[in-house]
DNA sequence: TGCTAATAACTGACTGGTCAGTTATTTATT
DNA sequence: AATAAATAACTGACCAGTCAGTTATTAGCA
């Protein structure tokens, strides 16, 4: 019985890799890396498992290459912030309003708990994620921190410790509704608790805080 | 040929659970769920995978019960603390100095690891986190700052995202500590990081922030 | 106090199913 | 007709879970 109407299947050289990485951090984000199947992701991208093995050498380097994917875009979107920034707090509040639309967009909080959830089975993948992404956007941070500490802006204390509570509202609103909306949690508002955290961390680090919006 | 001297096992039913569930535990936190092996277990726990099912029906059960056991003992620890504090800042101030004790004790930090990394392949477990744990300290850190600015101590703002703000420094330390020191990153000092995070909050929650230690 | 029978904790080889990765074949494309 | 993208049936390794047999321990009896 021929369908005789559509072909079977196209033949996208170009598209598939793209599509593939999608589809597997789909799946590597709902299942977590040794939960998923191939099967899986080869259906979300429309092809057959054999198909995979066209562009991909194994299933780790799927999840590499989803990491990666995930890293890139990031680190280049903070340090352009960073180097624009005309005060500190500017920067602060400045990324504190764009960084819920890019979570909002990109899977950063799926990525995020991947790597964190197999950081010991894939310890290369955590040391390029420290390396490349979490390690200077902290250094990047501790930087602008300790300058405004010079200029008598910012309280004394640790930079990276002041980094760390800046960052941390955001994210930890993040991990939360990823895991437990899905069972009933009620969901932060994400924009609005980055809001709030950081007028509130910078209330607390700045020495004169001046105009609370 | 018989060995004669130690007998090649004891029998000691009332210990083996307990002893099961650390070496689960170990495990668990260092592969996840599905990357760890029986046999892993079972050596850790110095008995053979067999033994392991005359303790436990399944490997979910393994893992249910070492996800159990991190949760009783740290609400009731946090619900005695909130019901003991005079002013809100005490209490923030107490948990601040006391949980990196806790968490240096029990391994808080991989257990909740685990819970988020599972989470919607055990959405049964999330559910009973978030219920059991999560939302009740959530809620209980709100109840005490939605009364503090009905004092006049705390400056206006969702108290759940304040809630979230407090918590978060430590929280996030503890996860980055425990993710990525392992491939060579400098690690927080958790306790100085606590101190230095919660100062900084409340300097930015408090309506009369006064005295900073 | 020693000897033996009965019990159940424990072992480790085995099995059945699952799934990453391979390959023979088909199909789209030039 | 020639090429290579894609499929789908296949293989082999791995591992959760089982179970027949072994051994430590206890109980009963002398």
């Amino acid at each position: 019985m021929l369908p005789a109407g559509q072909p079977k299947f196209r033949r996208r050289k170009a598209d598939r890799p793209e599509e593939i990485v999608r589809a597997a951090l789909t799946v590597f984000a709902s299942k977590g890396f040794a939960a998923a199947r191939l099967e899986e992701i080869a259906a979300e991208a429309g092809v057959s498992k054999g198909a995979l093995y066209l562009y991909f050498a194994t299933k780790e380097d799927m999840f590499r290459a989803v990491v990666a994917q995930g890293l890139a875009p990031n680190l280049a979107f903070i340090q352009a912030a960073a180097a624009s920034a005309p005060a500190f707090a500017d920067l602060a509040r400045t990324l504190a309003a764009l960084l819920p639309q890019v979570a909002e967009r990109a899977p950063i909080a799926a990525i995020a708990k991947m790597v964190i959830g197999e950081a010991r089975n894939f310890p290369e993948l955590a040391r390029v994620w420290h390396d490349q992404l979490v390690g200077p956007v902290i250094a990047t941070f501790a930087h602008a921190i300790a300058a405004a500490q010079a200029r008598g802006e910012v309280r004394p204390g640790d930079p990276r410790a002041y980094a760390v509570s800046l960052a941390s509202g955001l994210l930890l609103g993040l991990v939360f509704n990823e895991t437990f909306a899905p069972v009933g949690a009620a969901p932060f508002d994400i924009p609005a608790l980055a809001r709030q955290h950081v007028e509130t961390v910078l209330a607390g680090m700045l020495t004169n805080p001046g105009a609370r919006p």
